[in-house]
Formats: structure tokens, sequence, C-alpha cells
RNA sequence: GCUGCUGUAGCUCAGUGGUAGAGCGCACCCUUGGUAAGGGUGAGGCCGGGAGUUCAAUCCUCCCCAGCAGCACCA
């Protein structure tokens, strides 16, 4: 048997017979370590203990102590393949199809008649710690096609042999013992199912999911649980979970008085004084930003004819998803039909055909603070993140494909100015590419889809590439941000366009005095409103930056002696530009801290009689214990300073 | 839209086949209290909507609506 040279983390190599396994190599080095190991990790790639190495590499042993990464992606792969076994255990007749690991975890699908409850999931939670405590062995086999097929047909098995169906006939069929239960699987796994740790898992809850992802074919049950490398980290996550629950915007939009929705308008916000301040201020911000970035803002109707739409073609892709207004005029011959915008774009290119254009109007960028108001599916709706009516801070950037990557650099620098401003410093850029339906050349694809792959470049940041993700007439950046338990929302967005100003017949006077079709770049940076001021609360706990919080300043009297002097500081602070209200009720000032604590107000001012005679304030900022005696003059210039918004700092 | 769960006072939630309860909040009274809940009294409910079973339904069954989790969707 030929020799093989195996490279050691330490740089020292040692020579095996080919073929031999990370167990063995493991054994070779220490009883203990044989003992310890859970993979391999054999030319960068993550290699199951069994698997034979056939020609020299690099190598290094994993144990779960040392390699987290490795360590809790084992643990989670083999908590889904035991989760499944204990399902079949209790449940023979349950079908099973597939379980990744995810973020934190993983999930199984199954397929079974009666539902899984509450009660169920403690059930198979306590079967599996029972298949962790018998130790059992993990195998792994390579199958012959025919021989799985037939096996998994005998078993009742259709999801798994529709699985083999799509694994490409030259790729071997990896077969994975847990005991006597066995899965089809890529691997890698444990060497024995103790090693997973019986007390860092815990199954979390149980939905639907379509059988691949395919609305038209079953729906499954899904069973998602978490799993770490001990107790310790799987306490962490879960408290983690409850202090994220304690940021959700819907929550906190209830005790900051912020906004309600109800189910005579599902979907759609009724903004609370509180709530509307922080969006005016957001959108006043925005204002600003766009005038200095070159847009000019226009305003377009809400309710428009089909015939437009039809010309777009939105009416074909979109109907469904579109409110449809009904006109039943006394005189005419037919119902004038037509549909609340749920975009701005062929709004926006009706401006930009009145009149003829120049190639020297170019770019032409259009803002507009645009009300849509979209049927989305009953299903899809969250708090005011996905909701069916509201206001996208849009604008569309009438442009030459020479300009596209200009336009979209300064667009990027703008995005990224206006998320700092706003304390947003982890945000991430996905580029989606051409997918399958599709119009326009492939020349002209890859021209553009390189045009925005550049501009990040240029403007140094990195992007993720969602393959064949982009709209059917061109690329498109999204700008994602993270809600409190780790749901990324898509905010901020930049589209090529070349097809519509073709449907639209836009048109503009190249040099050449020639007729020539412009580009049209949609971008939005907070995407909407009402998405953007969830993730706003969601991102700081309901501590909005000062000059966003709708109210800032409370003066909290100690006692009605002090009535009056704090209604000559509000008074001041009002004057200054500061949100102030003064709290004059007859309560304790522990009360009236506990309240407006509760409620997110930045500063609470108590005032004594110490403060009246000495004409100061006790400034209490929000999340602080300490309370500061400082002159009234010096506080109002202070917080004069904090309410100005930052562009205007 | 799909699967599952949920819907009782303004809010958070108990509860029962014989039309309801707590805490907080609210109103009024007492209390003038120094930085996260002072005390008392009181008002407040078509038990999400509709149909059915029953002598009787907030409770059981069915349909609808809305919310929650996930999936699918997101111009």
């Amino acid at each position: 048997m030929s020799q093989i040279s195996l490279t050691f983390p330490d740089g020292n190599a040692r020579s095996y017979d080919a073929g031999v396994t990370p167990a063995e190599v493991a054994a070779s080095i220490a009883t203990s370590l044989a003992k310890k190991a859970i993979s391999a990790t054999v030319d960068g790639q993550h290699w199951d203990l069994a698997w034979p190495i056939t020609q020299d590499a690099q190598i290094a042993i994993n144990t779960l102590k040392d390699n987290d990464a490795e360590a809790l992606e084992l643990i989670r792969h083999d908590c889904a393949h035991i989760m499944a076994r204990a399902v079949q255990e209790i449940w023979p007749d349950v079908k099973v199809t597939i379980g990744p690991v995810i973020e934190h975890g993983w999930y199984y699908d199954f397929d079974r008649a009666e539902p899984f409850t509450p009660e169920d999931l403690g059930l198979i939670e306590k079967k599996m710690k029972e298949i962790i405590n018998l130790r059992d062995p993990v195998r792994t086999e390579v199958w012959e096609r025919d021989v799985a097929v037939k096996y998994y047909e005998e078993r009742g098995e259709p999801y798994k042999v529709e699985l083999i169906d799509a694994i490409p006939g030259n790729e071997p069929l990896r077969m994975y013992w847990h005991g006597d239960w066995q899965d089809l699987c890529r691997g890698p796994h444990l060497q024995h199912t103790g090693q997973v740790p019986a007390d860092a898992f815990k199954l979390m809850s149980v939905a639907g999911a379509y059988w691949r992802g395919d609305s038209s074919r079953a729906m499954l049950q899904r069973i998602y649980g978490v799993a770490f490398k001990n107790k310790d980290d799987l306490k962490k996550h879960l408290t983690m979970l409850e202090e994220a629950a304690k940021r959700d915007h819907r929550k906190l939009g209830g005790e900051m008085d912020l906004f309600h929705m109800q189910p005579e308008a599902p979907g759609q916000v009724f903004w609370h004084p509180n709530g509307w301040t922080v969006y005016t201020e957001l959108q006043d911000y925005m204002r600003r930003q766009q005038r200095r970035g070159g847009y000019v803002e226009v305003n377009t109707p809400q309710v428009v004819d089909r015939k437009l739409w039809e010309k777009s073609g939105h009416w074909d892709k979109y109907q469904e998803n579109m409110f449809i207004v009904e006109v039943d005029e006394e005189h005419a011959r037919e119902k004038a039909i037509n549909a609340l915008k749920p975009m701005n774009c062929p709004c926006h290119v009706q401006i930009f055909n009145q009149g003829l254009k120049s190639y020297r109007d170019l770019p032409l960028r259009m803002a507009e603070f645009g009300s849509c108001a979209r049927y989305e599916p009953s299903g899809a709706l969250h708090g005011i993140m996905r909701v069916r009516g509201f206001t996208q801070d849009d604008g569309h950037i009438f442009c030459t494909e020479d300009q596209i990557t200009d336009e979209t650099a300064r667009f990027i620098a703008f995005l990224s100015k206006v998320y700092a401003d706003l304390g947003f410093h982890n945000w991430t850029i996905k580029l989606s590419t051409r997918p399958e339906q599709r119009i326009g050349e492939d020349e002209s694809w890859d021209r553009v889809e390189k045009a925005l792959g550049d501009a990040c470049n240029a403007a140094g940041y990195e992007y993720e590439i969602l393959e064949g993700e982009g709209a059917f007439y061109g690329p498109k950046l999204e700008f994602t941000l993270t809600d409190a338990i780790g749901r990324d929302w898509q905010c901020g967005t930049l589209q090529v366009d070349p097809f519509l100003p073709e449907r639209l017949e836009a048109n503009y006077i190249g040099e050449d005095g020639a007729k020539h079709r412009p580009v049209m770049l949609h971008r939005a940076t907070l995407g909407s409103f009402e998405r953007f001021i969830g993730i706003l609360i969601e991102e700081h706990a309901g501590k909005l930056p000062f000059w966003l919080a709708p109210r800032q300043v409370v003066v909290a009297a100690i006692v009605s002696d002090a009535n009056d002097y704090c209604l000559e500081v509000v008074e001041q602070l009002k004057a200054a530009g500061v949100r102030a209200e003064a709290d004059l009720r007859n309560e304790k000032i522990n009360y009236k801290v506990r309240e407006h604590s509760v409620g997110k107000v930045p500063v609470i001012l108590a005032i004594g009689k110490k403060e009246v005679e000495e004409r100061t304030v006790s400034t209490r900022r929000l999340g602080e214990k300490q309370s500061k005696v400082q002159p009234l003059d010096e506080i109002v210039t202070q917080l004069k300073a904090e309410a100005t918004p930052p562009d205007l700092a």
C-alpha cells in the first residue's frame, strides 16, 4: 500500500498508509486524543473521523473543547439526526425529509398527519436524551444508488427517494447510522451520540414549511432546535432571546405610545403623536439630505388608472397584490378601474416625460416620499416592518449607462452617511444578479452587474452575491439591517432598470441631436419609514438618539411649590427647540421617574424647593442612576445642542 | 396564501356549560413626598364576529376576521 504524508498544525509531518482515517491518525498520536476527537479538518475541509484520506494533506484533529465552529456544526447536525430518530421511534409512521444546521441550531422537516404539540416536543426531547445516553456509535457507509432507492421505497420514505433523484449521479450516496437508525447525509458527524451535550440543547418551536421550499408542494412540519457546547451557552442564548423580546418594536410601540394597529386596517399604521414626531423628524432629516444630495423632490397621485399600470407591466405581474379602486361614474359607459399606487416609478417617469430632456439634464435625481399600498399576503404582515400601507423614501435617477457606476457609488456614500447618522454601523450589501426569467441581452447584464460591483468596491464596501435574485429587468443592491432577534430586513435598495424607460417611452436628446433612452436607477435609503422606524426602535431598544426621541425632556415637580418654576423651565426649553413637557401631577418623584423611564424619556429634570431657590435643575439621564444638579442656563444650552440633528450640528 | 397556536376590562393575564375575576392603568379623595411603583374608594366587559349543538354557550362544533411563529411571497 502506498504511503501519504500528513502535515499537522505544528508543522510536523508523519507518514501513513493511504486510506488512513483521521480516527486512526488520532489514535496514533494518543488514545486520549482518539477519545476526545470529534472530526478533522483536512486541507481546509471539515472531515469525518471515518473518512479515508488518500493523498498528502494538511490535517488537524478537532475536539469538542478547542474547535468552536466545527464542534457546533457537528453537535447541531447530530442533534438533527438524533431528533429524527427520536421522532421515528415515538411515531414510526412519520416520514423524514431533511434537517440542516442553521444559526444557533438546526431544524428537521417531518411529514405527519397529526400536528406536533408542545407536549410532543417535551417527549421528543426526553427521547433524544435517552439516545444520547446510549452513546450509540455513528457509522458511515457509501451505498449504491439503486440499493438506497429500494431501501427507502420499501420503508415508505418518498421524500428520501426524491432527494436521491436530485443528487448528481457521480456523487457517492453516504448513509449515516446513529445506532440502528439511518439517514441519507453528506456528513461529517460525531463519533457517537454521547458526544452531544445532553443539557445544552432545546427544542424551540414547530411550524409549517413547504417541501423543497415550494408553495405548490406538501406542507411539512418543521421542528426547530438550538444547541450549544454547554449548558451555560444555552442559557445565555435563551436569556438573549428574552432580552430581545423586550426590544420588539411592537411592544415598545405600545409602551412608548408611538402607534397602534387594528383589525379594520390590517397592515396599516395609526401613528400617535409620539410616533408621528419620530416620523416627521426623520422625514425632515431625509429631506435635507436629499436636497444636499442633488435630488429634486416631487409628489405624485395615489389613485392611478389601470392603463398606466398596464403600460408599465405591473398590472400583468402584480395585479393580485394591488388595491383596486373601481369608480362607477353615473354617465360613464364602463367603470373606471384604478389602483392605489403600489410604487412611484411609473409616476416619476410621467414627470420625466414632460417636456424634452437633454443629455445635459442627466443624471436627473428625482425623489418622493411616496405613499404606496400593496396587498401583501396576510401571513407576511409583521408589526410596522411589513405593512400594506407605507411611505418609501423613494428616488429615481435617470441617467446613461456610463453614469451607473458613479451614481451607484454616490448613492452608497449617501446611504452610509444616513445610516451612520441614525446610529447604524453594521449593515450589509447584497448584490442580486440575473434571474432565470429575465429580459435583455446577457452582455448588458454583464456590464451592469459589474458596474454595481465596481461601485461597491470603489466605495470601500464588500458585498455578498445573491445568485439569480435580481429583478427580471436588472440587477440590484440590497442594504440589509438586522432586527432584535437577528432577522434580516432589507431597507435600502438600488436597482438598475433599462426596462421601464423603454415601456413608458422615456427619452432624452443626446449630444448627437438624436433621441436616446435613459436608464433608471430605483433607489431607497430607508426603504420605508414604517420598516425603518421599526428597526430604529429595536436597534436602540427604544432609547432613540436625543434628536429623534419623541419626548425629550420631562420637567417633574417634586413639590407643588415648584410648579411655576417647572413651567418656566419648560418654556425656556421649548423656546430653545427642545420637546419638553411638565409633570406637575400629585405623585411622588419616584413614581414619576419610574413612569418616564419606562416611557424611554431620555432626560428627566426634577425640581424641588432647592432648585427653585437656586434656579437650577436636577438632571437625570435615561439609564443612569446618578442625577446631576446644574444651572438652568447650562442645561438649556446643553439640551439645545443635543436636540440638533446630526446634519445640522 | 399555507401549517400550527392565540383572541376575556385601556394593558398583562386568571377562570367557568348556569352571562365574569386579579394586578397595572384610569377617575375621585387622603398624602407635598428628593430620583424606578405611598394609601383608600370607585368606574369600567356583546368574553373578536357569525352560525350550530343545548333548557342554557365566554366555555363544545363549524365558518369568518385579526394577531403570533415559521414557510412561501416582497415590483
